[in-house]
DNA sequence: CGAAACTTGACAACACGTTGTCAATATGAC
DNA sequence: GTCATATTGACAACGTGTTGTCAAGTTTCG
């Protein structure tokens, strides 16, 4: 192997490990209010604003089926309900119950919390460096993946 | 949210975006032969010496049964054997068949291609401080989790 | 208006990971 | 040597995501 090769799996095992990690925060963050981090992540989608399952999707960036499968989960312990769509027959609007804001509400100070270590652990210079690199690599693979496509 | 709550959401959300960008990457090089990223990751696992399950999985940092799903499968498919191992009965060592051995040397090329590119995007300076961040980012989250549970 | 194209939700099959449990096998302390 | 402990592979249940397919609803355009 190259050395760029030896560099490019490193980084992937890196962020595979990486996203364990954020996974493994975010499931602990959320299991107090009996959220899973998925839960948790779709039921934060629509706090804003109703939004149909497709517009979630689009939101987060996977597909619609994952979103109705954790929305239907939600709506059956609810968490949100659905209600009619004015500008869509079909496209049911996925809206939170006052259940599914008061979860939401109740991981804040924890979610604080860890966020105020972390940041004081890398120091909020260098956090925020971090991650705008993050974005940058994300983007160059981005630009670079899609010359293969192209 | 407060500042520090948005940039670890920030972080938490790039690296998610990451790690699916970087399981494409290896998904794309690995299909031509016939691999999935996560078959490729094992049998890579074993071409150095062979292994029992349980010591790829902690090699690869994920649980045996994953492993043992994947491995069974590569057996099924002629790229790894289960030799008999002297040191453990029950633990058969997981060794590469040539047809695997040739499978993982195929995607060479492409890999070597797709890391040149990448570091040529990024340039190679800037590509080995950003393993490096990203090794500090983990290394990091590592220590400051730790404290909740420690 | 009406037909083609797109979007949306439902359903099924699958890939990849997890936890939990069990029996078989090594290992270590006494 | 023996017994408690740890490791290992097998099996099952589950969580989260994917792709593919279909029919219902919406939009676009001639």
């Amino acid at each position: 192997m190259t050395d760029r090769q030896v560099l490019l799996s490193g980084m992937a095992v890196t962020v595979f490990r990486l996203n364990g990690q954020f996974l493994d925060v975010a499931e602990g963050l959320a299991r107090p209010v009996g959220l899973t981090a998925a839960h948790w992540q779709v039921l934060g989608a629509v706090l804003k604003e109703p939004l149909p399952v497709a517009g979630i999707a689009r939101e987060m960036g996977i597909t619609r089926q994952a979103v109705q499968r954790i929305a239907d989960i939600l709506a059956a312990n609810g968490m949100v309900e659905y209600l009619p769509n004015p500008a869509h027959r079909r496209a049911k609007l996925v809206a939170p119950t006052e259940e599914g804001v008061e979860a939401v509400r109740r991981i804040g100070p924890a979610h604080a919390a860890f966020a105020d270590r972390l940041c004081e652990a890398l120091g909020d210079d260098r956090a925020a460096e971090m991650h705008r690199l993050l974005g940058e690599l994300s983007a160059t693979l981005e630009a670079v993946t899609a010359e293969d496509r192209g």
